[in-house]
DNA sequence: GTCTATACGAAGATAGAC
DNA sequence: GTCTATCTTCGTATAGAC
């Protein structure tokens, strides 16, 4: 039943999380955004923020990975196209103020019991990019090529998110394209198609 | 006099910034920090925690992009080389937990007035990257290329904080790097050297 | 101008009624 | 099991003594 309080709650602290970060996501923002009352939280929840903050990078890297799975050309060039497109409208979002929810758990500190959600912000990654390595292998990429390609699609792709959140704009990851396809096609900066 | 007790709150905000980010940054570490006593913000900082954080982020800026400016290649991939040279201590250190000062302020609310001090990140983002761009422009590339090629590498940069700080590795970096330095030699991924 | 003390609010966490 | 009320701590911000 993906529609009960817990769910709600969990779905709140992601948008909160793209927003405002671990540090400043607040309980009471979770809790009128999913109508929840404020005892809820302990009872669904008994690891308090951290485990509310764990579940839901973890759950928002499950989604993103889906996402990623449904890639699936055939060409190295034209997979990494795809790719750029299907996460565009991803970070027209973070020049508005919604960012990554797994990079906001990554960036967040490590005190107390902040290591083991560092890791399942890390798991996400991981698991991004072994999707993106296969979708990539696939094409004929030698694995490690791939796996290293595939790493850097997404350090583009968090790295927009922040280049883009402070220019208000989604014109850094628009020129980032036009290099990255360029490169991928073969075309060093500078040489004419 | 860049000892004073004022400098030395801007310099621990730099340091707070990087570990906690702005929500998590405390006047109380600042304090402790530059052993200033606590009516001492707001007689420097009239502005508070914004204006503290403004300042912060203003500086790093500017001492990154100093750093930047030492680039001096006259070859383009020569250039990238000593980039991805330059960064790496820097992203190591993400890896251990302190990331990108002017990263942490781009990703912060915009509550209240929290518009200001994206645009001191975006400004300091735009600094980095022309910087970069007229040293790409000297070795031969069209200003347009290199405006791109400059964005994507600051993109890596960032992109690369928040992977190796979730991953506690430099091992996303140096993954990133071998695609980048491939690509830029003209090789797309898989093609041999 | 620098430091001590404190006001005021909001955060996370709990207890207990129903 | 769900909601109301509250506890404790820590945050920013300020006032005022020296």
């Amino acid at each position: 039943m993906p529609n009960d309080t817990r769910s709600r709650m969990v779905d709140a602290a992601v948008i909160a999380l793209r927003r405002h970060g671990v540090a400043g996501m607040s309980f009471t923002e979770i809790l009128e955004a999913s109508g929840a009352a404020r005892g809820a939280i302990y009872h669904h929840f008994p690891g308090g923020k951290t485990e509310l903050v764990a579940e839901a990078a973890a759950g928002n890297g499950r989604e993103v990975r889906v996402r990623f799975e449904q890639l699936s050309a055939t060409d190295t060039r034209q997979l990494v196209t795809d790719f750029l497109a299907l996460v565009r409208p991803v970070v027209i979002e973070s020049s508005t103020g919604r960012g990554c929810a797994v990079a906001a758990v990554a960036m967040s500190d490590e005190g107390s019991s902040g290591q083991a959600v560092h890791k399942v912000s890390a798991a996400a990654f991981d698991s991004w990019v072994a999707v993106i390595a296969d979708r990539l292998a696939a094409t004929g990429l030698p694995p490690d090529d791939a796996s290293d390609l595939a790493t850097t699609l997404i350090t583009l792709l968090e790295g927009a998110h922040v280049l883009c959140r402070a220019a208000a704009s989604i014109e850094p990851y628009d020129r980032m394209c036009r290099t990255a396809t360029a490169m991928v096609a073969g075309r060093y900066p500078g040489q004419p198609a």
